[in-house]
RNA sequence: GCGAGAGUGGCGGAACGGCAGACGCGGCGGACUUAAAAUCCGCUCCCGGUUACGGGGUGGGGGUUCGACUCCCCCCUCUCGCACCA
């Protein structure tokens, strides 16, 4: 079994001398962990069983640990992607060692567009391209010996997987949340195909980075805003990160306020409806602005303010959004020549005259693409206002704002500014509202909230507006234009009626192909599979077309975690006996990329499946956690320019240029190819092994906080594993003489290496808990220290509830080391150790001996001596900082420390 | 601009309001060795002092407290997200 993964390539600095190490028994992860992973697979330790097959102890309680699950690139496992499978890893032996039921299975988010663009150069196909990067990564995974249940492995490209995709689907088509619609979408051209808007950064594609444009097009859209106040409400009861929540309640962005529809002058039968959530400002809104695509404004405009206002369509069509906000200092608008009636003043009064102008800083896209401009309570209309000379009049005084206006505005509650002579202020913040009556109702003297409640009442009743929520949340965008995606199970017949496929029809595999090149059209590559694309409906056996359309990426993956309970289901998309039992995810590990998107795509099928009856909880994913990036060094120099690490040397504690021989500053960035910073998880694993990759990683810091990866620690965890190896594997030659002697048998247990494996099991479990995997390590790393130097001391029971604490960490070396104590069992199953907590206090605890509390001493003291004889003792050691002074009070912190209060 | 989070040795990072710097890297010294590697042991926040010890110290400034890395207020820097959302 030795001589597994020994490589007769030069060495360098990083990788550790394993000559020998036949004569040495010295610790090679390459000779045993090939070994153990190939024993756990063959005796499928790590399968769970459902409920109902033999197998399945109903008694034990469950736990559904998650990663998000992979785009399977071809570029394999980089770093990053192992720290948060460890983490899960860990977690998921550690409760399997607790009695739990662990539900812990992989699987690949493989449709996508990297494999169609390659299909697309080389004509492979993606299914040929997906199956082999599946093949790598999943070797790759299984190198680091992770216990998933690889029974249960799916892949959301495979036609067993995405039928259940569609059939989710056609039930959110008869619900009514699936429709089409002709949408402006993102189209790229170099793409050939239409993006979501959150695949579009500043009007370039995330993938590729290539110019898009904003084009018509029918799309698939899903009513995702059906569901937004409970998406909203539902975060309420999650174990997520604060930061997760907050970006989710503010990409829901609900709001509340009131519609409020103005009469037009001259035009008593058209109406003009705003949104505004101050409609306790009515009184103040002086002028009107539309978005330069609202419907209306052609209509409304004045000839000879018709050329203006056409102008200024055009330029911001052309503008994109990034541009229209990029200027958000300079208003820009046009007036469209038209009037509107503010409802508050009687027709005749002059103050209800107010003029109509077109901007783009009203967005068409919220609310109702027009708005009522309230200069003297809103900044962006305020300086529309001072820009244009439109009337600015104050109708919110008071409340949270100073009294004094200099105050008021050095405190940033209000903006002032002079024009002809006048003192304009404008202020956004609550109040009481003033200049705000007319015959029928008053708001002056009433507090902002008050004020809106009745304004709101006083437009219900005249029927000029009502109560009303608006969202920042759109519809989901749900069709792509490409080949590599779910097909839409939809039949368009020859009447223009669309219907979905039966159940017993499904799945709508995706057709052969060999031309993957985008058409260059709109049309999706589908449109030229004719074969597929020309079939009958079997209900009517009319012809009819199928849907060329494919689903997005976020489809597949958002109801995977619900496959995996029951993954070989070929009746239904899960049975409900599964779901009852594995439901929700306990713990759900990702990184914070996704906390949009994914989690609140997958929460709303959720939620639809919910209302279905077919799952038994309102959210998926219990608790959630975002690990960190695995970050990597790089090198700046004085100029400010980056330098790949391959051009900089390190001398004493410095940092050169090799070539120009400048000094250069190292600083911490992202791992990318052009830096040459990137580091390779088999190259870790050849070098040092699995189990110092697995640690190393959980070392390096926190799981939730980004840090660098740091070669030069490596050896540390690396030499923590090789001590293990020694307590238990003596160095010499025999073969096999593969444990220390006294190990062999019970003995009698040092007290106090009692003790500190007493303390170390308390730690590692709580640390283990909290997911503080560094500092479990740490508190490992003491024991093992102690126990090195008193190995002969170190007694065979301890031995045992040592490795099993470092079993969930390190599985390949616990696992061989049990084997050598003559186990004949994975100790995957073994119960975690328990600890006495009487002992983990010493007998004789140092306290420190605090004056004035800074420490002046430290004094050793029976660990429940009486306070009285731990003073006298405290202020013995420190008679001479007392001398002179008077005792004014005395603490003492039992194990701690005492402080004395002397003056 | 708004929201969230973070600033601790040469480096990664530890510290229920109670001895700042656990653990690891690096560095220094020692043991073993013909020698080196590996391994083992010790030291390693900064300043002064041979030691004893003294002084300073957790981005900056205030505050609460017997006691603050930790709690509160103000400011600075960095990271992430949102960004004319009416």
């Amino acid at each position: 079994m030795y001589g597994l993964g020994l490589e007769t390539r030069g060495f360098n600095r990083r990788t550790p001398i394993v000559m020998e190490e036949k004569q040495r028994n010295q610790y090679v992860p390459q000779a045993i962990e090939a070994k153990w992973q190939k024993i756990w697979e063959e005796k499928e330790i790590f399968k769970a069983p459902n409920p109902g097959e033999d197998s399945f102890d109903p008694n034990k309680p469950k736990f559904y640990i998650l990663d998000m699950f992979p785009y399977p690139s071809g570029a394999g496992l980089h770093v990053g992607h192992p720290e948060g499978y460890t983490a899960t890893d860990i977690l998921a032996r550690f409760k399997r060692m607790q009695g739990y039921n662990v539900l812990h299975p992989m699987g690949w988010d493989s449709f996508g567009l990297p494999a169609e663009q390659y299909a697309i150069q080389t004509g492979t196909h993606p299914a040929v391209t997906t199956s082999k990067n599946i093949q790598g990564f999943k070797k790759q995974l299984k190198s680091l010996g992770f216990s998933y249940d690889w029974s249960r492995e799916i892949a959301t490209t495979d036609p067993r997987y995405y039928h259940w995709t569609q059939w989710i689907f056609t039930r959110l088509f008869d619900m009514g949340l699936a429709y089409q619609a002709e949408v402006p979408v993102w189209w790229c051209p170099a793409l050939g195909t239409v993006l979501a808007n959150e695949e579009v950064i500043d009007g370039r594609s995330e993938r590729g980075d290539h110019p898009c444009e904003r084009k018509p097009l029918k799309q698939w859209m899903l009513k995702i805003t059906a569901y937004a106040d409970r998406l909203l409400e539902d975060l309420e009861e999650l174990d997520w990160p604060e930061s997760v929540k907050a970006m989710q309640r503010s990409w829901i962005g609900r709001s509340e306020g009131a519609e409020v529809r103005f009469r037009l002058a001259d035009r008593p039968e058209e109406e003009l409806a705003v949104f505004t959530t101050r409609p306790d400002t009515l009184f103040g809104a002086t002028y009107m602005v539309l978005a330069p695509e609202h419907p209306l404004v052609n209509e409304i405009t004045t000839p000879e303010q018709r050329e203006e206002v056409a102008a200024y369509q055009r330029e911001a069509a052309t503008k994109t959004d990034l541009a229209r906000t990029e200027l958000n200092k300079d208003k820009t608008g046009v007036f469209t020549g038209a009037y509107a009636l503010n409802p508050v003043f009687p027709e005749d009064d002059p103050r209800a005259r107010i003029p109509i102008w077109i901007a783009d800083y009203v967005l068409m896209g919220y609310g109702t693409g027009a708005i009522m401009a309230v200069p003297g309570g809103d900044e962006r209309d305020f300086d529309f206002a001072l820009q244009y000379g439109l009337k600015i009049l104050q109708v919110v005084d008071g409340g949270e704002r100073p009294k004094d206006p200099k105050e008021a505005e050095k405190k940033g509650f209000v903006r002032r500014v002079e024009r002809d002579g006048e003192i304009l202020e404008c202020f956004v913040g609550k109040g009481v509202a003033v200049h705000s009556s007319n015959a029928e109702i008053s708001l002056d003297g009433l507090p902002t909230d008050e004020a809106k409640a009745k304004m709101t009442q006083w437009l219900e009743s005249k029927g000029l507006g009502q109560a009303k929520v608006t969202y920042r949340l759109r519809d989901w965008l749900f069709s792509r234009q490409r080949y590599w995606g779910e097909p839409f199970p939809i039949l368009h017949l020859q009447d223009g009626t669309i219907k979905r496929v039966r159940d017993e029809d499904l799945p709508v595999t995706l057709p052969e192909m060999d031309d993957f090149k985008p058409s260059g059209t709109f049309a999706p590559p589908l449109s030229k599979a004719k074969d597929w694309l020309e079939t009958v409906d079997p209900e009517t056996g009319k012809p009819a077309l199928r849907e060329t359309n494919t689903m997005p990426q976020w489809a597949g993956s958002c109801w995977y975690y619900l496959r995996f309970m029951d993954p070989h289901n070929d009746k239904e998309a899960w049975s409900k006996e599964a779901e009852q039992y594995w439901g929700p995810v306990d713990l759900y590990v990702g990184g914070a990329e996704h906390a949009v998107l994914h989690l609140l795509y997958a929460r709303f099928w959720h939620k639809v499946l919910y209302d279905l009856g077919l799952v038994h909880t309102k959210e998926p994913f219990q608790k959630l956690f975002n690990q960190g990036m695995v970050l990597s060094h790089a090198y700046k120099d004085s100029r400010g320019a980056l330098v790949p690490v391959d051009m900089a040397e390190e001398r004493g504690n410095k940092f050169y240029h090799k070539e120009t021989g400048e000094e250069l500053e190292r600083i911490v960035a992202k791992m990318s190819k052009s830096l040459k910073n990137v580091e390779n998880p088999d190259d870790v694993i050849r070098n040092w092994g699995a189990d110092t990759m697995r640690l190393y990683e959980m070392f390096m810091g926190p799981l939730e906080a980004s840090c660098p990866w740091n070669p030069d620690d490596l050896p540390g965890v690396h030499r923590f594993l090789g001590r293990v190896w020694r307590l238990f594997v003596p160095e010499g030659k025999e073969n096999p003489p593969p444990l220390r002697p006294h190990l062999a048998n019970p003995g009698t247990p040092d007290p106090e290496l009692e003790k500190a494996l007493h303390r170390c099991i308390a730690k590692v479990g709580q640390d283990l808990e909290g997911m503080r995997f560094n500092t479990a390590i740490s508190a490992m790393m003491v024991f093992v220290n102690e126990a090195t130097k008193r190995v002969d001391q170190l007694e065979r029971t301890q031995a045992e509830r040592f490795l099993l604490l470092l079993a969930p960490f390190a599985p390949h070396l616990a696992e061989e080391l049990w084997e050598r104590l003559g186990h004949t069992e994975s100790l995957a199953y073994e119960p975690w150790p328990s600890y006495d907590p009487a002992l983990l206090v010493d007998e004789e605890v140092e306290i420190a001996v605090q004056v004035l509390g800074k420490v002046r001493a430290r004094i050793k003291i029976p660990k429940d001596a009486e306070k009285e004889f731990v003073l006298s003792k405290a202020k013995e050691a420190v008679k001479s900082q007392l001398e002179g002074k008077t005792l004014r009070k005395e603490i003492y912190v039992p194990g701690r420390l005492v402080n004395l209060v002397a003056t």
